[in-house]
DNA sequence: ATTATCTATAGATCTATAGATAATGC
DNA sequence: ATTATCTATAGATCTATAGATAATGC
């Protein structure tokens, strides 16, 4: 491949001036942030195997040993963007998810349950914050990739099943398999969401937009929650017609 | 990276001891076949960048420089594979969706119009074709990509319509932003039932599968049939309650 | 004295091309 | 004569390491 593929190009601007007049703490920090954010960036667009040491050190205006002086090799610093924010959006999910538990005094609704599981997040990657951003169309890559799986288990099984115990308690008679195959459903519409690839602005005109997440905000939880609750009923018998 | 990162290595047996005795015709099409069977394979596991020429080339047993005889370059290999079968599926699901059309005498219902896209595509799948397998799992990783968008726009745009207009007919005074936020919910849903991650079975503790197909599409018309009614019917007046 | 960063470089791997060889086709 | 396949190799790129240099910390 003779010229570099284009796609790959978007090297970029040196983040920053060197800082000179830090102390030792503040500068490793500030050097880590920054390598990290541009590894996010990166690995957001190309993925893994698509990102090369050389271009995550050139958008941080740094020399590549730098980035092994730091992280053993290029996986521990995929690793180490994930993990970075993995524990933020995880916490805001439980807690909303505890805070409505207490609120809905043991009678959650379905819809209120995808909301406590949905909404802090959606929220995380609406208020425009790029790194947050990039983070969650990384996640969205991953998710639909054979090695992605293994890398949510460790970070999201905990929050899933809560969600899960919270459906389970709005819909008693819902058999397990149905719960898991409609958070299966949630989880890939919301991946898709958060990978916003624009496909859906061009398919529909520009009528709607990738990055509309208010839009998706308003609309998700309660489509979901719908499905959900069609797919309960329908295990009721006499309720079912053919296919 | 001193030892090669182990999910790049299961390289495998040549698929077949050369034939030798097949015109060139024949044996040019079975080459090619291979070849594109191999980049399949390799291509869903680790993507575009995470597969090399040597990667396929030594999974059918020849020379990387075959490839290059067949293909100018990896990234015309990639599109080779995503060409091949895509308009298989695509004239099924258009087949089926005229079909659909023709039989419901102008009356269509959400869940039929869904059934009509969706089970086509499903029961490709669900045949065990390895080969469809690896294509449908591609096809997801793909989807959820910054590039991915776009290369799905070439091939799918025009049946994605089709069903939006039969969903339009089936719902003609839903708000065509609802459509089309509906159909991203659903393209999301079945991109990552098409990964076929395992995510699902290890987080059900072995109650549900990923490979479970039949399952799937059980369930995933209703469900998302009762979606789109629900978000359709919101939008009249006095029905929304405040979230 | 310790830590952050850079220079230099080895060794591996990758893509792509040029040109040879071995089959089939006529 | 044409086509399929292989050998050999150039040139680029990539990861990772060893060791030098330049700051801050005490």
């Amino acid at each position: 491949m003779p010229p570099k593929p284009a796609a790959k190009a978007p090297i970029a601007k040196p983040l920053a001036a060197k800082p000179k007049g830090r102390s030792k703490a503040e500068q490793r920090a500030e050097s880590l942030e920054q390598i990290l954010d541009a590894a996010e960036y990166l690995f957001s667009k190309h993925g893994l195997y698509g990102v090369t040491l050389k271009d995550v050190a050139q958008r941080v205006g740094v020399h590549t040993s730098l980035l092994h002086y730091y992280y053993d090799d290029k996986r521990a610093l995929f690793d180490a963007v994930i993990d970075r924010r993995a524990n933020v959006t995880i916490s805001r999910r439980v807690a909303a998810m505890e805070a409505y538990e207490a609120e809905c005094g043991g009678k959650p609704t379905v819809e209120g349950a995808l909301r406590a599981y949905l909404d802090p997040d959606l929220e995380l990657y609406l208020g425009g914050d790029e790194g947050w951003g990039n983070y969650a169309a990384l996640g969205a890559q991953i998710s639909n990739t054979p090695e992605g799986g293994a890398v949510f288990d460790e970070h999201f099984d905990a929050v899933v099943l809560r969600l899960i115990a919270l459906l389970k308690k709005a819909m008693p008679d819902c058999p397990d398999e149905d719960l898991f195959w409609g958070y299966h459903f949630v989880t890939g519409a919301l991946m898709l969401t958060l990978a916003r690839t624009g496909r859906i602005d061009r398919l529909s005109g520009g009528l709607c937009n990738s990055g509309d997440l208010p839009a998706i905000k308003s609309r998700m939880a309660s489509f979901m929650a719908a499905g959900f609750i069609s797919a309960c009923e329908s295990r009721k018998p006499s309720t079912r017609r053919a296919p």
